[in-house]
DNA sequence: AATGTCGGTTCAAATAGTGAACCGACTTGG
DNA sequence: CCAAGTCGGTTCACTATTTGAACCGACATT
């Protein structure tokens, strides 16, 4: 691996629920030497990228992917430009919506439209989805190049709940099934009692960049309505794509 | 210079301006070989922080810094923390205070809270900001390390109007008086007609990570509203400095 | 048709990266 | 209260990665 690929997967192990990590922790999960990663600490904290709280000594994320999320974000306003789409889909489906953006082999949820019912799903803003398990991976995996597909499958496929898909054999046929009508649909393979309907959005170059998903109480789910859901999915993920691609 | 230095300077190229940059240009302005200017970029792209558009062929900031730059201001919440005392001292004003984070030998605006009088100061979000000639890069070279401020004054300092300070001794003195009373004052430095009094935001490790400034047309400025909003101005900035590390 | 630029590739030479061993300072636990 | 383990950080001989001049074919300009 290069070296800069050894520096970014440095910064790639900063989370949510982990902002900051000492250097024998970061040494040992990234599977480098210490002194590799002081170095490369060093030269990733001399552009500030990387800061060190002086007390604790820990590291964590700094305050130039700040500045350079933002010159990013002005000109691919993907949560900006999908936002509105999102909210109609919400209201046209009268379900939970969300967007979630491809990233270091998962996907993030970036935005949330929460269904007006009581009984609704809530989802988090920041939460990660694995790609086998929920309608919004298995809508993602359908829409990438095949080589991305089987590298995926290399790795094991853990277990969410008892329904989650972990044959390889099993995904690759809703990959496939997916791929076919152009949405996706999983049940209470990541959370019990939760079905979704997905879709991929693309970026400019054909790929995928994220997707979004419809999520109902299985309650609520029959084949018709899935149906009817997983066309609107469609509809508003090709909107989203259009715009982004700049052709809308 | 170390590879990773090369890559991050790589980023640094792009701007809200050039959004976008070809590889011959990245090389020729980063003063690298073409060669490993795109193996450089290769690897940045495949941990999705850059992405190149397929029809142009040219590069531009990826997906992967906008999802790491979540998870830094989730736990790093400068706007946030920041944005409802600004709000404030500039009621308490009545002018203009906008917030600025430094990053990459300048201030970059992240906030603006424009005043409600009909003759104000507009600043736009986005904005770079040199660190002579504005009241925000003096108050911030008054807070930082005295070899970062030498640094600085090594190179070349460009006029932006007839009244910017372009003569390191007189930047050294503005420096010193601003040290000594906490806030840093300028007239006309940046933009003519503009007044602006700017405090340092304090990081938890006691270096400076920003500035406030109130900016008020000159007209309305005299050395009794300056000592006042100074005042104002450094009870502000500590009041986010101490947000920022917790204390409150 | 000639010239210049573009993005991209190759490979021998050179430079930058690497990691085991070693610090001193803290924490933990018997 | 000492021994063992951890922490962040440093050193330096060894080595693997990076480098860049030269070279593509494609396109634009003249």
């Amino acid at each position: 691996m290069s070296t800069v690929g050894k520096a970014v997967s440095l910064l790639e192990l900063f989370t949510l629920h982990e902002p900051d990590i000492g250097l024998s922790d970061l040494a040992r999960r990234a599977g480098l030497d210490k002194a590799t990663v002081r170095r490369l600490l060093m030269a990733l904290s001399e552009h500030r990228l990387i800061e060190q709280e002086p007390r604790s000594r820990r590291y964590r994320l700094g305050a130039g992917l700040s500045r350079l999320a933002r010159i990013r974000d002005a000109h691919f306003p993907f949560v900006r430009l999908a936002a509105p789409v999102i909210r109609e889909l919400s209201l046209e489906t009268g379900e939970t919506v969300h967007l979630s953006e491809f990233s270091a082999g998962a996907l993030l949820t970036l935005h949330v439209e929460l269904s007006a019912k009581a009984n609704r799903v809530n989802v988090d803003v920041g939460q990660v989805l694995p790609l086998h398990g929920t309608a919004s991976g298995i809508a993602f995996l359908a829409a990438s190049r095949l080589e991305a597909v089987s590298a995926y499958l290399e790795k094991p496929l853990p277990a969410f709940t008892s329904f989650t898909m972990t044959q390889p054999d099993d995904l690759v046929k809703a990959i496939a099934l997916a791929a076919s009508r152009g949405y996706s649909r999983s049940a209470q393979g990541y959370e019990e009692g939760v079905h979704s309907i997905g879709a991929a959005i693309l970026g400019a170059d054909g790929q995928p960049v994220g997707t979004l998903a419809v999520a109902s109480p299985v309650s609520r789910i029959d084949d018709a309505v899935a149906g009817s859901q997983g066309e609107a999915a469609v509809k508003a993920a090709r909107m989203i794509s259009a715009r982004l691609t700049g052709e809308a």
